[in-house]
RNA sequence: GCGGUCGUGGCGAAGUGGUUAACGCACCGGUUUGUGGAUCCGGCAUUCGGGGGUUCAAUUCCCCUCGACCGCCCCA
């Protein structure tokens, strides 16, 4: 699991959803985060930063005021100039808006993006859902060649797979365009209602809100086995583009699943939706998703340009991980703890150690006034892979004891010398 | 927003309506003065999330509250 055990019984604690990332657990989101990095610099990504709150009205018109996230999960607060203003409840908009802005579509290239960050809504926290999470997330402006969203799917995957994570589905659909979907919205209402008295509660009240979704409902589902699909409803130019993206997916090998029932929780996406899927998040399984958003830009008051990108959930992934036994890199061992035996050799141990560090070393020495062996427990704690012991004798020779902790021999070298011992 | 489970020392974890709240791990100290990872010895919660109530008496019973975990909705 990501976070730590919260302590209630302070005057203080963590807002409810929220986690404190300490030494030991960083080290893995360091580890994920170099990991994207990387990878978005082979794909030619480059990395932006925007702000963590924006405007409400932003998130509004851009992730669509009837999605979840705006209805009832936004954290909006007012400033001191009484502007209305949001937490980051996803990443898209804020790109897009800084993209916009900016006036990035002046590039003469394809503007591929990279972020990595927090985001916050305001829900009820459970395994693999916190108030504050983190996203890696990728948008490529400028291209409506279905090319682009092969790539972005392709770089989500092989995140997925160079972290360890191999179990991984990637879930495709086509959610056509604005015409389409209205057109198929219809039929899907038609061939709804006659059994609205015989549905859930739930899907009773998304026939009206948002009618795809009832055909993913877990109580009902099983009678919706011939209902219309999105995909009958597509015109010309979206099957061509759904069909590119798929021959795309074929042609790099990366393994997928058509789902005519996919939805994406966010009003902006056009043509290809998908989502990336795996076990061992308790009842979510869903931990990355994005798709193409052709008329956001558009929409948030830039040049129009189409946009394809993801977000993918980092406390998921990393829960994935665990749950997997997949091993990041931990604590970096020490390479030198240095002890010295007495005022004038904890002075002149002050000195090495700073030599040592310039040197490039990773070292280390007591701040508790304890007796040597408990140094020496603490020099094993830390793995270091010397324990330096400068006493009188030393001083006096101007040498220093080094003893290797794996194999317990210990020489005496001249200082001069310390540095080099250690590094070969 | 709704539902379930739970809340004891740094961590894991027992426990009972009533004088000193097990145990394990970790940590600290010691086993004679400058040497770890083994053993042994000793130390380590005036207190059982917070508040209120019942009772002669509550960590143990009741209520409220906060929090954690899990699930629903929906998603990362």
């Amino acid at each position: 699991m990501a976070g730590e055990r919260g302590g209630q019984n302070h005057e203080f604690s963590k807002p409810k959803g929220t986690q404190d990332l300490l030494p030991g657990t960083v080290e893995k989101w360091q580890y994920l985060e170099n990991k994207a990095r990387d990878l978005c610099c082979r794909y030619h990504y480059q990395e932006i930063r925007t702000p963590i709150f924006e405007n409400t009205e932003l998130f509004q018109r851009g992730v669509g005021e009837t999605t979840d996230i705006v209805e009832k999960e936004m954290y909006t607060f007012p400033d001191k100039g009484n502007r209305s203003m949001t937490l980051r409840p996803e990443g898209t908009a804020g790109v897009v808006r800084a993209y916009a802005e900016n006036k990035l579509y002046a590039d003469p290239d394809v503007t591929k993006l990279y972020y990595i960050g927090p985001m916050f809504r305001y829900e009820q926290p459970q395994a693999g859902r916190y108030r504050q999470f983190h996203q890696f997330g990728v948008e490529a402006f400028g291209s409506a060649d279905p090319a682009v969203d092969a790539e972005v799917i392709a770089l989500g995957y092989s995140f997925y797979k160079e972290i360890g994570l191999n179990s991984v589905r990637v879930e495709i659909n086509s959610v056509g365009t604005a015409e389409c979907r209205a057109a198929y919205r219809a039929k899907l209402v038609e061939y709804l209602t006659p059994m609205k008295a015989e549905l859930c509660k739930d899907c009773n009240s998304r026939i009206d809100r948002n009618p795809m979704r009832v055909l993913d409902c877990k109580i009902d589902a099983h009678r919706f086995a011939d209902a219309p699909t999105i995909l009958e409803y597509l015109d010309e130019d979206c099957v061509n583009h759904f069909q590119a993206v798929q021959r795309y997916l074929k042609a790099m090998d990366i393994p997928f699943d058509i789902n005519p029932r996919l939805v994406r929780g966010l009003d902006y996406y056009t043509h290809t939706a998908f989502e990336y899927k795996s076990e061992g998040i308790g009842a979510i399984d869903t931990i990355g998703g994005g798709g193409r958003y052709n008329g956001l830009v558009g929409e948030i008051g830039g040049q129009d340009q189409p946009g394809v990108g993801f977000g993918l959930g980092l406390e998921r992934i990393l829960l994935v991980l665990e749950n997997q036994g997949v091993t990041v890199p931990g604590v970096e061992p020490l390479d030198v703890y240095f002890i010295g035996m007495g005022t004038e050799a904890e002075e002149a141990v002050i000195r090495l150690l700073y030599e040592a560090r310039a040197a490039g070393l990773t070292a280390e020495k007591d701040y508790q006034s304890r007796k040597m062996k408990t140094q020496m427990k603490s020099a094993d704690r830390f793995q270091a892979r010397y324990v330096a012991i400068l006493g009188e004798d030393e001083l006096k020779t101007g040498t220093i004891s080094l003893k290797r902790m794996d194999t317990g021999e210990q020489v005496t070298v001249p200082l001069a010398e310390l540095v080099a011992h250690i590094k070969k």
